[in-house]
DNA sequence: CATAATTTTGCAACCGGGTTGCATTTATCG
DNA sequence: CGATAAATGCAACCCGGTTGCAAAATTATG
């Protein structure tokens, strides 16, 4: 992964620092959205400090290489770009027992057709219900109490 | 405005108290989601304590009367859920040059197919771009520069 | 290879949206 | 009208995120 995290800093003529190497490496290990403090939390104790992850993040979304998530939470979310189209990234979901946020990356999104006169950047599409986890935990749980 | 805020929390069994006729007001003359800081504005002078608006909010929310809509603001936005569907309420454009928000209440909107498992409770499109205004006005500034 | 020019980093202080605890006021119901 | 439960206001607080500035690290130059 740190291969792959020094070829995207080049891609990008940023410099190569061990902050944005492991800022990187964590979004390519995680399969949904991090916050700040989750980029921290998956790279430890080395973990730079929270101004510089933000600064970071910042320079990375500037270069198109990290898109940004807004979910319902407070925090911002980031994630790597590369599997997202120019204008339209998959949808997330998010569930409301256990706050878990999935990358739904396999299903289809069609940009939604605009009135005249608008043009689109990017489109985002958030879904929150009960993901499939809780959902048998539910039921379990239904069956545990008769 | 005044009767229709006053059905409204009638239909939900709310006390009628004069913040929340007011917030209901403020929310019924927008035409695109508030912030808390928006509604006190709309409201003016007699406009209620911050932690009363946010309190009032919670109700509306928790009763179904209003929505909540992420936007890529810091701040979270409010507006009446009354346009909306069950799971899909309409999707809201953002113009990163204006930073205002339009309600494209005119547009036809499919449910995500979600994959197994899943269940959905609401969806939302956000959508950031340039609004018509906007680009007109970047035309016409064009055409003076030449 | 040293060193100057430029970026990046870390720290501390700060900002602002939103929340909490608690005392006071207000709406509702008998 | 009086009792009771809910709603309000205030002050203090919480926490995600930002800013200014000095110190450290990176890259370019002789």
């Amino acid at each position: 992964m740190k291969n792959k995290a020094i070829e995207l800093l080049n891609s990008v003529s940023l410099r190569r620092t061990g902050p944005r190497l492991a800022i990187l490496e964590a979004l390519l290990n995680a399969d949904a959205p991090l916050t700040q403090d989750q980029i921290a939390d998956a790279i430890g104790d080395s973990a730079p400090n929270k101004t510089t992850i933000y600064r970071t993040l910042t320079h990375l979304v500037e270069t198109g290489l990290v898109h940004e998530a807004f979910l319902e939470n407070r925090s911002q979310h980031y994630e790597l770009a590369h599997h997202c189209g120019k204008q339209c990234c998959h949808p997330h979901f998010t569930c409301r027992q256990c706050e878990q946020t999935h990358c739904l990356t396999g299903v289809s999104t069609p940009l939604v057709e605009l009135p005249k006169g608008f043009s689109i950047q990017r489109q985002q599409i958030h879904i929150d219900g009960v993901c499939p986890d809780c959902r048998t935990r539910n039921k379990t749980k239904e069956i545990g109490q008769i």
